[in-house]
RNA sequence: GGGCGCUUAGCUCAGUUGGCUAGAGCAACUCGUUUACACCGAGUAGGUCAGAGGUUCAAGUCCUCUAGCGCCCACCA
């Protein structure tokens, strides 16, 4: 026996060097494990993590589950493929950096675009080695070879390639239309990137000559020249669309007119509104229906333009009240609801409220998309796990609206396409990877939403559409992910599985919960409550981490990572090192293939039985109860039981029972590597490793069962 | 306004198609051992499974309602 066992396991001398042997063994890379041709192929694809700092425990417990996934498919013997990569995660990231700029005094609107593009580029890097680190740490089986980052030039070319293709498809198209536009980081987010804040606010009503009229924002009224009623009002009925009515305004009298339409609902206010197309969806297609002109009122700063007289250059917020003030004197004020709660819109980075802005964007048309992906479902080619998440993912398909996926922002993957006379009417566009015959052609500056490059993840890491991975890892088997990924991520990948590669790009969804502290509060750095991954591990070990991730945590539910939970998964890797200690000492080596007395053929037929168990939540994708089932069995059946009534027997005199006894025990310990190795892969393999295993040299490539002794 | 989920021991949570005399970890208490392990063992205590009604031979598990909590979505200005 190695004398190792006789101090208690020590973590932090083993991990690295078990990985190092791993990594240098090849066998991360399916291509090498044995057979590697005539086994089945099990791909996973890692959720690219957003190259922009360190990893949380979010990551921990994606990296834990999916490593679980691949190590128990790779002992089943399967080609089992775990691919990793980094997401440049465009705005997440250009939000990150603008606050380090800030810190340092600086701005991009400060700098050239290729100078904020490299800095930015030079800091992802960094943060992306430092994540592999950490990846490494936690024990991730990936295949680093196929490691893939979001702007590798490939990846770049292929996403690049499928807005072309999309756009001869008549998928993409150039539109004019609201946009979420956020003034603090002048760029358009899409829906997602948008949150809605529940706000009390007051709802003015003003006198707009015979009517009165509603609004909560008094400060883009000043071009409203269109008063708008639903036709069927009774009230309104002497109004007839199209006429026309003089009346006094913010800035002197005008002339109005009166528009009939549905988008009007009666109950609301007095029935009546004016309309500010340029800065309002539903105003917007009210205007589109009748054929009504636009005008900014407020530019992309967020500040009121020449049409407010003497308001411009205010900041929409600061003239308000002065504006208010003005209506007052002149009589236009009917009254004030303070009380008015409504949902505004903010930047989910900064919390400024988001302006609505007309603007020409590149849009994909969601409808024909979406029903393609919502069919697949229909006919159960993915699988939801937990399956209550197909409902929501279903209403998020039937609900679906064009996806603007122009951003104005450096850091991303550049949109091929070439502008001749750019924001003006006589606007031309060109979509192609190089720019067209003539000097006058320039080319776009926005960038790729990143949801539309990491919609394509799984065909981008593959090869897509001719590279050999290509061929034979996809369909990827699962994506797992968080939970909140169901609507943003997971049904772009489906429907750009779909449309380029013909297939759902995988099979099952596993969705994990967020993971919070102790009391279940979210985890957050003004709250003082993070518990870093990397600093539990150096504490108790990365196995102990792992399964305290893991026990207890069902799909799709947020789980509590208390420290004193992992503290126990330590002292149960160190049970695991004693059990090793006890049956390596006090057993002696017998012959694999000699026969079990009644008694102890009995107690393997319960740990074949355990071993059947564990299989079973494995294949229903219950991670967790496999976890605490061979916690629960390894320690207070096999420890606690068998091995204490072990004791006397191996005592005895009698040989025969002593030697079944043993060769039972070792069959025991054996299998309990095995079984435990995807949770604990550090310790089970350093166990493996100082057996000094005979036909299986590393216990992440050996079998899930040893099929030799179960006969 | 719509949708989803949760409510089980002091705390954090399991409980797969209804069969439970309701479990685990941590915490508590009692005793023990230091010859695999004190990062230990044996044991004790602790729950009307949010509440009410229903279906069933049988309900923590299915249905309805009520209360509380959480999350997500939403172009009524």
């Amino acid at each position: 026996m190695d004398d190792a066992f006789l101090k208690p396991y020590n973590p932090a001398e083993t991990e690295q060097r078990i990985y190092e042997l791993w990594e240098q063994s090849g066998m991360f890379n399916p291509d090498n494990l044995p057979d590697a041709e005539t086994r089945k192929p099990y791909t996973i694809v890692m959720p690219p993590p957003n190259a922009n700092g360190d990893l949380h425990a979010g990551h921990a417990l994606f990296i834990t589950l999916e490593d679980i996934l691949i190590r128990y498919k790779r002992m089943q013997g399967y080609r089992a493929l775990w691919i990793p990569g980094a997401d440049h995660a465009g705005f997440e990231t250009q939000v990150v950096y603008e606050k380090k700029l800030e810190k340092e005094g600086r701005s991009r609107f400060k700098m050239q675009p290729k100078e904020l593009y490299d800095e930015i580029y030079a800091f992802t890097l960094e943060n992306k080695k430092n994540m592999e680190e950490q990846m490494r740490k936690l024990g991730a089986s990936c295949d680093w070879s196929r490691e893939k980052f979001t702007l590798d030039g490939d990846i770049v070319q292929r996403v690049q390639d499928t807005f072309i293709k999309m756009y001869e498809d008549n998928l993409v198209y150039r539109g004019k239309r609201t946009v979420n536009w956020c003034p603090k980081h002048q760029t358009s987010l899409s829906d997602v990137e948008t949150v809605g804040m529940e706000e009390t606010a007051p709802l003015y009503y003003f006198k707009y000559g015979p009517f009165t009229i509603a609004t909560a924002r008094p400060e883009t009224k000043f071009g409203d020249k269109y008063v708008v009623m639903h036709p069927d009002d009774v009230r309104y009925k002497k109004w007839k669309h199209g006429q026309q009515i003089n009346l006094e305004w913010i800035n002197g009298p005008i002339t109005a007119t009166v528009i009939k339409d549905e988008a009007i609902d009666p109950e609301f206010g007095t029935g009546v509104m004016t309309i500010t197309p340029w800065h309002d969806v539903t105003d917007f297609e009210i205007a589109k229906r009748h054929n009504l002109p636009f005008e900014q009122i407020i530019d992309w700063r967020g500040k009121l333009m020449p049409v407010a007289k003497e308001f411009e250059g205010m900041k929409i917020l600061s003239a308000r009240p002065e504006i208010i003030k003005k209506l007052t004197e002149k009589g236009l004020v009917v009254k004030i609801d303070e009380q008015y709660q409504h949902v505004a819109k903010r930047c989910y980075k900064c919390n400024t409220f988001i302006e609505p802005q007309v603007k020409d964007q590149w849009f994909v048309k969601m409808a024909s998309l979406a029903q393609m992906a919502l069919e697949a479902v229909n006919e159960k080619q993915v699988r939801f796990i937990p399956d209550n998440y197909e409902k929501i993912f279903r209403y998020w398909m039937e609900n679906t609206l064009d996806w603007n996926i122009s951003r104005q922002i450096v850091w991303g993957i550049p949109i091929p396409a070439w502008f001749k006379n750019r924001g003006t009417d006589k606007e031309e566009s060109v979509v192609s990877h190089t720019r067209p015959e003539g000097d006058e052609w320039e080319s776009d500056t926005d960038t790729f939403d990143t949801w539309f490059s990491s919609g394509q993840w799984p065909l981008l890491v593959t090869g897509y559409p001719d590279g050999k991975d290509y061929t034979t890892y996809y369909p990827t088997d699962v994506m797992e992910t968080g939970n909140d990924l169901i609507f943003k991520w997971i049904p772009r990948m489906i429907i750009f599985g779909l449309y380029l590669g013909k297939k759902v790009p995988f099979h099952t969804v596993y969705l994990h919960g967020l993971v919070n502290d102790a009391h279940g509060k979210k985890m957050s750095k003004s709250k003082g409550n993070v518990i870093s991954p990397i600093t539990i591990t150096e504490k108790y070990g990365t196995d102990a981490l792992r399964m305290a991730l893991v026990v207890g945590n069902t799909p799709g539910t947020n789980l509590s990572l208390n420290p004193d939970k992992v503290k126990g998964y330590k002292h149960f890797s160190n049970k695991l090192w004693n059990i090793t200690r006890f049956i390596l000492e006090r057993t002696q080596e017998v012959d694999d293939d000699i026969i079990l007395n009644e008694k102890d053929a009995s107690i393997w037929e319960e740990m074949r039985a355990h071993t059947t168990e564990v299989t079973k939540h494995m294949e229903n994708f219950s991670i967790h109860l496999a976890a605490e089932k061979l916690y629960h069995f390894t320690w207070h059946r096999l420890a606690d039981e068998i091995i204490e009534e072990s004791k006397p027997i191996l005592e005895e005199n009698n040989a025969d029972t002593a030697r079944s006894r043993s060769a039972l025990l070792r069959r025991m310990l054996d299998q309990t590597l095995r079984l435990l190795h995807p949770f604990m892969p550090f310790i089970t393999e350093e166990i493996w490793q100082k057996m000094k295993h005979k036909k299986e040299p590393m216990l992440m490539s050996a079998q899930w069962i040893n099929t030799m002794e179960t006969e």
